[in-house]
DNA sequence: CGTCTATTTGAGCCCCGTCAAAGGCGGTGG
DNA sequence: CCACCGCCTTTGACGGGGCTCAAATAGACG
């Protein structure tokens, strides 16, 4: 594997490569999605707002964002995280508007890219067509996990289980180091993404912390045992389908 | 519109006609899906556990079904419901296992269409291709609004808005007579998808039959005051993206 | 008419929300 | 270099929404 991290669309490769194995040809087309216009956002502004028409096609080059929802009364629920090399929104473009908000939550810059070239792109690389929308079903499925997660779990239970899935994900695109990386996130975010209040949710971390399952200071978080966490958390891995065994779509040229 | 309810897929058509006019040419193309096998499940058994290697595409043909997860220690969510007319992933056979049971509430029939008829039907006629893409975005944003609601609202305002969304669904598909449908879920059912336990639901139902909102009795479910009900529970129309005004797909032959 | 499931009710408690305020920490400017 | 400011984190006290356990009642079905 190239070390493509200095690539605008380096996770992008890494993140694709999870569910399918690309020829080189593949990787040059997704190579070419660097000439498409690269927008950036201040942390903490929005990047789209939910009523707005979406026109173009997000994928994230750096830095971290959320996907939210809000009620008129001001409460807030993050339904999901984007990190480098995650697509904001594959085809919502069809749709009249937009049903959620965006929003940075560090700096972000991020490719604005027109639904045509997305659509030459999977009509000419049929394998990274495949690959696009096996990473579109993983979001659902992570959709669905969010629910169970919050729905069925317990506070202490939702926080190790949105840790893991960080984890995880971020480790998949090179975004950690060991079991350590960058972890931008305040309480105030975690709150909103695990449906407790900023209060509660402090405790909850005190908890995590007293158990010794993982570090966080200074914007770094460190799993300090992660099969126990997962433990905790009652974490099953099934709904990320990592599961590349069946490779039926592997590259053979 | 001529009166397809009596057709096996005249639901599926209605469901479709709310996002894409279609044409006659593909009408007749949806009816030939009716030449799948025909499969039926008995009312409380799984149709598809979670693990399993998704083969077919199942179209509801009648029926309540739902789509659920559980937990190791027996802690079940329900993610969504299938009413006829409804695809059961529309493209997890790409997939290599299920992230997700499904499980018939009612006695349900199904179409279990094979995944090249589906390629088939989606290339030959686009604009069902549109059509189903688009019925497959409204699923997705249809669970980020479930989000929402078992983070941010309340047990009262959860079950009203799940009240609300259910109808809107089944009017679309012509299975409302007025205000009243045909209602097969139990308190369970509505507990395990609104997040809270039985006996709780019990309690916050019966506030909502205090509030005069609506009446539920003997499997059926009366919309006493929607306009109410909408405005208890939060309900912004928006995440069903009925909104038609921007037909751009329109069939024009 | 008996059995099974679904609904309803009661009592007690606990997880988590609310309100309020105190620390900590990084950034900025004087 | 320090003082100040804003944001984030932490703590305390208290209240309430929702959970648990248990049992009674009502329906559905054969």
């Amino acid at each position: 594997m190239p070390d493509s991290n200095l690539s605008l669309v380096g996770n992008l490769i890494l993140n694709l490569e999870r569910y399918v194995r690309l020829s080189a040809d593949d990787r040059s087309a997704l190579e070419n999605l660097k000439s498409s216009p690269l927008c950036e956002a201040k942390a903490r502004s929005d990047i789209v707002r939910e009523g707005q028409k979406p026109t173009v096609v997000r994928l994230v080059t750096s830095g971290w964002a959320c996907r939210y929802k809000d009620l008129p009364d001001g409460r807030r629920q993050i339904v999901g995280f984007f990190i480098p090399g995650d697509f904001c929104d594959l085809n919502v473009y069809i749709l009249q508007q937009m049903d959620h908000s965006i929003g940075a939550i560090t700096p972000v810059t991020y490719l604005a890219i027109p639904p045509d070239v997305m659509e030459k792109l999977t009509t000419t690389r049929p394998r990274v067509g495949q690959a696009l929308l096996w990473h579109q079903l993983v979001e659902s499925s992570v959709q669905r996990e969010w629910l169970l997660n919050i729905g069925q779990r317990s506070a202490l239970e939702r926080l190790g289980h949105l840790f893991v899935e960080l984890y995880l994900r971020c480790r998949a695109v090179g975004m950690a180091r060991g079991m350590t990386l960058d972890f931008p996130l305040t309480q105030n975010d975690l709150a909103e993404a695990t449906g407790v209040t900023p209060v509660h949710l402090n405790r909850t971390l005190q908890e995590v912390r007293r158990q010794g399952l993982i570090e966080l200071r200074g914007k770094k978080l460190t799993i300090l045992d992660l099969e126990q966490l997962k433990q905790m958390s009652l974490f099953n891995e099934n709904y990320l389908h990592l599961d590349h065994e069946g490779r039926q779509l592997d590259a053979n040229d």
